[in-house]
Parts: C-alpha cells; structure tokens; sequence
DNA sequence: TTGAAAGCGCTAACAC
DNA sequence: GTGTTAGCGCTTTCAA
C-alpha cells in the first residue's frame, strides 16, 4: 500500500492534523515539527491522494475537455494552448474525444462530470445536436463552448468570429481583382460551418462579387475538398477565386487543381481557413485566416474562471478577431 | 450540493447499501425494492460520484498519457485511438503535454500519479533525460512506454519497429534504380530517431548503397527539412534520393525542392515515415512507411493490462511491423 | 500551536 | 435480502 499522510505523522511523532498543516501548505506549526513532518515525509517517499482530497475539498482541480475527433489537426493546437493555460493554474485536463458523435459527446460529459471535474469546455459536434449534453452538464457545472457553439443556446462561449474571417478572405480576393468567386465549405452542420457561410454570403453581397457555381458544401475534410475541386472543373468555366471553409478543404482542393494543371494563383485563387500547420507547407502556400490558439485558450480559461466564481453571471459570448496571412496561393508573395 | 446515494436511499425508503447494491450493479436486490430506488433516483438526477468511489475502490478507472507535444502531428492519432480503445472497457484518460520538456514531463507524471491513474502512457521525451521520471513513476505504478522509449529502460515498450520501417524506405529506392541515398532525421535524442538512424546506417550497408553527402541531422520538423534540402541543394550534386527521418521533414524537403525547381520523383525520390493525415496531400503525394495506429494502440492497452494484473510479468517489448505506403514522391503512381 | 474527531460519498464486510 | 457500520485519505472545525 501507498504511504499516506497517518504514515508520515507517525514516523512524525505529530498527529495527522499537523502533518496535513505542513505538507498542504494551510496553517502556522512550529518550524521544528514542521521540519520533522517534511523530513519523515521526503524519507517516506510520501505523495499526496489527490483523490482523497478532492472527495474531502469538493473541488478537484481537473477541467473536462470534449473535442469532436483529436484527429482533426485544428484541435491539437487548441487542446495544447488549453492544456498549458490550464497547468499554470495547476490543474489538469481530461481530454475526451467524441468521435463526431453526440451521442458519444453526452456519454464523455457523463463521465467528466462524474469525475467531478470542476468545469467543462465544450466543442460541440453539431449546433443542434450537441444541445442535450450542454443542457445537462450546465445544470450542475459551469460549462464553457469553445471554438463552435450550439444553435440559440444561451451560454458562454470563446472562438474566432467565423464570419469575420470569412470576410477578411473576400476582401483580400476582391482587393486582388476577382469578381467571381465560389465557396466550398461544410454543409452547417456546426456552427463555424453556419457562420463561415453566412460570412461568404454576407460579404460577397457586400463587396458586389459575383458567385461562380452553387456553393459547394459537404464537410470539413481534404477528401471533399477534392469531390468540390472536381465539381468545379466539370463546370462551364472556373471562378476567378475559390473560398475555403477551412485548410484542410483547401489543401484537397490544391491537390486537385495541381492534378488538373489549373495553376494557382495564375488561373484561380484559393483562401483557407485555421492556418492548421500544414498550410504554409502546401504547394502552394495557402492563404489562409489565423486563428490565435493561446488568446482564445487563455480567454477560454478566464471565462470559466470567472463563471466557476459566480454561476450567475450573464451569458458571455467572446468573439476573437482572427487576421488574414497572405500566403502564394493568393498570388499576395511573389 | 449534488445528490448523493442517501438521498436516493432516503427517498426510496431503504438504506444506503441497499441503493448502493442496485445503483452499483453489484448483489441481489429485491426487484420491488431495485425498482424503487432506480425511481427515485431518476426522480432526483442522482449521478454516482466517481472520487468517492475511486476512493473507496482504490481504483479509479482512468489511465494517464503524456505526449511530447500534442500540437506534433503524429501524436494526436495515436491518442485518438488510444482514447477510443479505453472507452472500450470504460476508462477515461488524462492527458497532459510535456512540452517537450523532461522537467515538465517530470512534473505531470507526479500529477498524474496524484490523481491515482490506474497505469501511466508516456511517449518519452527524450532517450535519456526521461529516465527519472519512468523511474520514479514505474516504481509506483504500471508504466507502458509507447512509440518511443528510454535507453537501456527495462520497462514495457510498445511501438513500430523504426529501424524495419526505415529500411523498407531504403529497399523500396533501392529497387527503384537508387544508388546514392541521403539521410534527412532528427539528432538521436529520442528513441524514434536513433532507431531510424541505425535502420538506415544498417540497410544502406547491406544494399551496398552509397551515402550521399552527410547524414542530416536536425529535428523532426518542416522547418529543419526546408533547411536540410537547402544544404542538399548547395552540394556539388544531388543524391538519387532522399530517406526522411519523419513526414513533417519530408513535406518541408519537398516545399524547397518545389522552390529550387527540383523536381521530385524525376531528379530525386523522397520518402517520409509515420504517414500523416497530409502525407498523401502533399505535393507530388509522399511516399511514407505507416504506423498502424490502432493496432499499436491496443497492444499498448493489452499490455497495460497484463501489467497491471502481474506487476512481476517480465518486460516486455512489442515492435510492430509498419508497412510502406508507395505514392508519387518515389515515382511509383504513374 | 496542536490533537481528536467528524465527515466528504461510496462500498463491502458483517450482522440480522 | 436488507440494514448497520467501518473506513478509503484527507482537511478542517472544535477543544485544549
């Protein structure tokens, strides 16, 4: 068996009051017992129960983490830049994944919240779908939605405005001199897929632009970005511009166009969205909208924080710019 | 406050352990009675209390992984199907990012510990400076190293055999008419590295290929293969091809080459290991040795297991066969 | 300043 | 089959 904290008091000659004093840093004892309790502690080899000190603390110093599939490279950088703001307040993550299913999602919120995790931040998998889980784990712990957030629920939530970097795309192509620009993106399924949609039509009205064939959505992922590249080339003629819905769509899409010897940007142009790693290492280098990972995180940590402080604070939705990176398939670097 | 098992018990008239036994699966229970307390615990949203029953237990159905640097590519799959294989059987994980830090790494492992996993997951930082934290973990706990592991360690090892995979790179250029073969790595700080290294020093010598130019040692990133093609480039000629230590080395190499006007597979064949989400994205798509993830991930969960079952089991080592993954990098699509 | 003791929520002997 | 109770390891009153 482990050594506990009845161990160390013995070899202490103190009663386990003082020890746990000394060893959790709480109250005056005198430096001599003090001493004596550290020393039989180090000579002991003797760590503290977390678990026990959570049951007896009612607090446990862990945030729960739900990210629709790890795999997907966009949430690695978020879980990190998480994971490090939360270490700094000495508390740990639990990280589930929730394999893009809801059902799945309210499953790990179960056993995260029986964990007795002291907050919960959420990327739901779908706007509506992920409502039942937020539902439940809201009633009983402060919850935060991170990056997407759920259809007319009324909650805090962090992430990059969608729509305005979807904007910031448009702008950059128009300012380039495109009229006609298509935009491929996930059907709206969640809610960066709703607002990065509703940015593109917003901003194409906006700015007068013409949009080449239907949008084309489908789902964030590289293999549709090749169905939509196809779709593109089988039309009449290509847009001057195509608009992603996030990186990954657009690097299928480049592949594809690579095949097809459409050059970019000398015949199309192509934005991304997310700057996930790789962008900068596709042929070409996409521009792309830059989403701040540690601003988000740590404004993420904040918000719980401040929620944790006071559950009755009024719902926060935090919307964080996100800048445009001007890479060569826009034709912006030489 | 939560609702705890005597409230449910009070409400439905029995005591604690009665509800307990029903709640927890355990012993008979009268059906009359069983169904009284599922009501009333329904009526109440009760939801059990893992801390309290992991104290109880002394087991906490949670199993802790640390990773070098979760934002590294590789990584992420891994912990995804790690994750997935312990839902499996109903544990959950902690994870946590050492930042590729041995003292950070250090660090977590003591949370971890704290928060009584059941076993411990550790891709190691480094081959050497990891030590202290699998020896003072492993004395404690069940440890399964993963991926990686720690020099002359004698602890359990999953993983993919690196040495094997590098040299099915090297007979694949071989076949292919190569006679001049660089090498593209990291410096053999971790595990991965030494043993691509030693699997490439092993299989150039038994082919009797020739080395071109240096063996390039930096890191496993895009950046240092940018930077090792530049070197390449500036040499008196160019290799037949070039065995990358890593994916993200192999796409950096392959982005300078582009620049240069290099032209991949025709002056040169390249190849990269681990077979990333973007490897088959990449420009010409790369030709890479891949790691089976799931197969690892549940080898490593097995052995877990059998750890935590017989902690005299003898250590054990498990290298996993990768396969090679021949794409347009080495010419082999037409 | 220190110690004795209660109790966090739960489960498993042990009694009945 | 059911209830009573001890106790997992820890912190924190409450007394001394």
């Amino acid at each position: 068996m482990a050594i506990t904290i009845k161990d160390v008091a013995g070899r202490a000659g103190v009663s386990v009051a003082t020890a746990s004093r000394v060893l959790s840093g709480g109250r005056r004892v005198s430096p001599e017992l003090a001493d004596r309790v550290r020393e039989s502690a180090r000579e002991l080899g003797y760590r503290h129960n977390a678990v026990a000190r959570a049951l007896r603390h009612g607090r446990t110093s862990s945030v729960g983490m739900i990210v629709p599939e790890i795999g997907n490279p966009f949430f690695p950088s978020l879980v990190e830049a998480v994971e490090r703001t939360l270490s700094e307040s000495g508390r740990d993550l639990l990280l589930c994944d929730a394999q893009q299913d809801p059902s799945v999602e309210l499953r790990r919120a179960r056993t995260l919240m029986a964990r007795q995790v002291d907050g919960l931040i959420v990327i739901p998998v779908s706007a509506s779908a992920s409502r039942a889980a937020l539902d439940e784990v809201a009633s009983r712990l402060p919850v935060i939605q991170l990056d997407r957030f759920v259809t007319d629920y009324l909650g805090d939530w962090v992430g990059v405005d969608d729509a305005l970097g979807i904007s910031l795309a448009v702008e950059h192509i128009a300012a380039l001199g495109s009229r006609s620009v298509a935009f491929v993106s996930a059907e709206p399924e969640c809610s960066s897929a709703q607002q990065r949609l509703r940015g593109f039509t917003e901003a194409t009205q906006r700015m007068g632009l013409l949009e080449s064939g239907d949008r084309l959505l489908g789902e964030f992922s590289a293999g549709w970005g090749r169905a939509a590249a196809q779709k593109l080339l089988a039309g009449p003629s290509l847009p001057d511009a195509v608009v992603c819905g996030n990186d990954e769509i657009a690097v299928g899409l480049l592949g594809e166009f690579r095949r097809a010897r459409v050059r970019v940007p000398d015949d199309v142009l192509v934005t991304g969205f997310d700057d996930i790693r790789f962008a900068a290492l596709a042929d070409p280098p996409l521009t792309t909208i830059r989403q701040p990972h540690e601003v988000i995180a740590s404004e993420c940590i904040r918000l719980l924080d401040a929620r944790m402080d006071d559950a009755d604070l009024p719902a926060q939705r935090i919307a964080i710019a996100p800048s445009l990176i001007a890479r060569e398939s826009t034709g912006s670097v030489s």
